[in-house]
DNA sequence: TGCTTTGTTGCAAGTTTTCGCAATAAGCAA
DNA sequence: TTGCTTATTGCGAAAACTTGCAACAAAGCA
């Protein structure tokens, strides 16, 4: 368990939110199953210890912990949605077009980003959470451009 | 129609492709709805010229057109896909979730993000069409942060 | 501990998006 | 123009995701 359990749940009570056994279930199914996890993996992990609970939970529950941000809503290249535990200090996805793998890219290089178009456009840049695609330098080669 | 139909409809031929009426609609429509069009806004518009017309093939040729590098697709900021025209001249968006406005974005200050991920992570990114999102000098005004 | 309040869940029905496959028709060549 | 090839569509069904609502149970308090 990569999460700090009674800390986020301490979070989420002190926000008048309850922590529930559903809750925990899923984020512990988010912070095993790794980096880019897709509700319905969620679902099929979580559906082995908890049969009864449903898909509508998985969906309400991704969304939900994503507000609080204790998750990380994730773009795929195909334009679906993954998860991942959010952490303390965000970070943010080199995604390959070709064969979906995921780079991480440092927070402070969006810090710039966010730093120059606010002193230039003054937009204040969401950079919590931000994915960029193209190509990786393995597809790229194999493409043979 | 800001679009070329000639032009594409040879592109796409030459490609081994077809230019059926179906796609013919669907261009049309997304050219003249505007920025960021939904899959739904494609069909009702479609639907009302030939409403044989089905949803699937809203989305296969979305999907396709998009492939083909006629269409781009922008992530919303609820994580729904839309549209939009491509265009030779790459541009890109501050879009505030407050207020819905768009704030258009030089393609050089992409460019110069572009080159920094190719020369740093050895990864090439599609900065074809980029949608950033956060809140616009109004709206964080009189958010009152 | 037991009661109360009200945030959450499960179910089932409702959207949205995808898929398989037979029927159709675009593009090409004669 | 006619016919052939096969890309593309439409349909229906399935998968993916959301929502409304009644029942349930987590937190807080007596």
């Amino acid at each position: 368990m990569t999460h700090n359990t009674t800390e986020i749940s301490r979070q989420l009570r002190k926000s008048g939110y309850r922590v529930t056994p559903q809750r925990q279930l899923i984020l512990d199914a988010v912070c095993q199953l790794g980096d880019h996890v897709t509700p319905e993996a969620v679902y099929d992990q979580v559906h082995r210890i908890a049969p009864t609970l449903s898909r509508a939970t998985v969906y309400r529950v991704l969304h939900f912990l994503t507000e609080q941000n204790i998750l990380a809503m994730v773009h795929m290249a195909d334009g679906r949605l993954a998860y991942e535990m959010a952490g303390p200090e965000p970070h943010h996805h080199l995604v390959c077009r070709s064969c979906d793998s995921l780079l991480e890219l440092p927070h402070s290089v969006l810090l710039a980003f966010r730093r120059a178009m606010d002193s230039q456009y003054d937009f204040e840049v969401d950079v919590s959470h931000v994915s960029f695609f193209g190509h990786c330098a393995d597809c790229r080669d194999s493409a043979g451009a």
